[in-house]
DNA sequence: CGAGATTTTGAAATGAATCAAGCTGGGTGG
DNA sequence: CCACCCAGCTTGATTCATTTCAAAATCTCG
């Protein structure tokens, strides 16, 4: 997995990992396949003219890059916004819940990423995270053991994030005049 | 304009600024014109419609969207990567860059925001974007003047921000087993 | 001319990064 | 089966960038 490059994501079962439809893009993208993975992989030029066949299909896609966007949007908000443990907690939280939307256990799961990933993703330091886990553990609200993690008090976790008012957002446009 | 929500974008001419499409979103939005605007609003059944009709139109709205995702993970990159000074200078060059192409000058431009929202944008505190508009200055890159700001040394700012690898990006996928 | 908003400036406080060891567990080869 | 090795993880001490607090300066405009 190497370097220091930014982690975007993590993917799970389904997800679609890689929308980059249009040409603007010219940056490197990589995926790296943490557990057995599956990947389905569809041409531009034979996705549009699918698009043309089945309204739906790029309607789908649609509504699949309007999450994807919310997503990043949120993500923005957590990584200038948040301190290290709300990062962390936030981060927690959240694969709970995707677990429980998977029909996984959301209490108890694997983090199947080493210390480093996750600190590359939440833009921490490796320590940094490894200390709040055991800040979190101390506190009786997680127990990790490994990678293995299992989360003790959910509320308390979710609590971490909501104290100021880490929720609404803007957008400020500004439009040349005329 | 008021309180501490997030920023999540400065928009302008002919830039479509909201994209939430699905229904997914629960999340309270909101724009604000800093100079004069004219806003087109399409509804959901409506656009609907329309994409049945004109396969372009959501082939177009796909190719927006992927931009507008590959332009969050950048911005999320600068948000957890780069230091202030960093993210300063990239929000700068972006401008100047943005400004000339739309046929505006790149050197010279109104930053139509207040401090605290460029603050804010970026994920930073008010007094820190101010005093390294002073540091920019007394290096000879920029020169401010209240919200007149004109670039005198492109290239140098830009150099700011390639000193690490802040290019490459990785999409790590964690796809559970099977 | 005020009066409120925006910006600048300085000093002190602080959260997280960095540096530097030491620990741990799982895998390898002898 | 043991001893070693090594990547991943923890822990402590120190440093540093940025925030926060506080106050003064400057602008805007009714």
């Amino acid at each position: 997995m190497n370097g220091d490059a930014q982690i975007t994501g993590f993917y799970f079962q389904g997800d679609v990992i890689d929308l980059n439809i249009s040409n603007h893009a010219k940056q490197n993208y990589g995926a790296v396949a943490l557990e057995t993975a599956t990947v389905c992989k569809i041409p531009l030029a034979e996705f549009d003219e699918m698009a043309e066949q089945y309204p739906a299909l790029s309607n789908a896609f649609l509504k699949l890059m309007s999450r994807e966007i919310i997503l990043k949007q949120r993500m923005m908000l957590v990584m200038s916004k948040m301190t290290a443990e709300q990062k962390v907690a936030n981060f927690l939280v959240h694969l709970s819940t995707e677990n429980k939307l998977r029909g996984y256990s959301p209490v108890i799961f694997n983090l199947s990423m080493t210390r480093t990933d996750v600190a590359n993703y939440l833009g921490l330091a490796m320590e940094t995270v490894s200390r709040i886990f055991k800040v979190f553990q101390n506190k009786g609200m997680i127990s990790v053991e490994r990678r293995q993690v299992s989360i003790e008090d959910f509320e308390k976790l979710e609590s971490l994030l909501q104290d100021d008012d880490t929720k609404a957002s803007i957008n400020a446009s500004t439009i040349s005049q005329k």
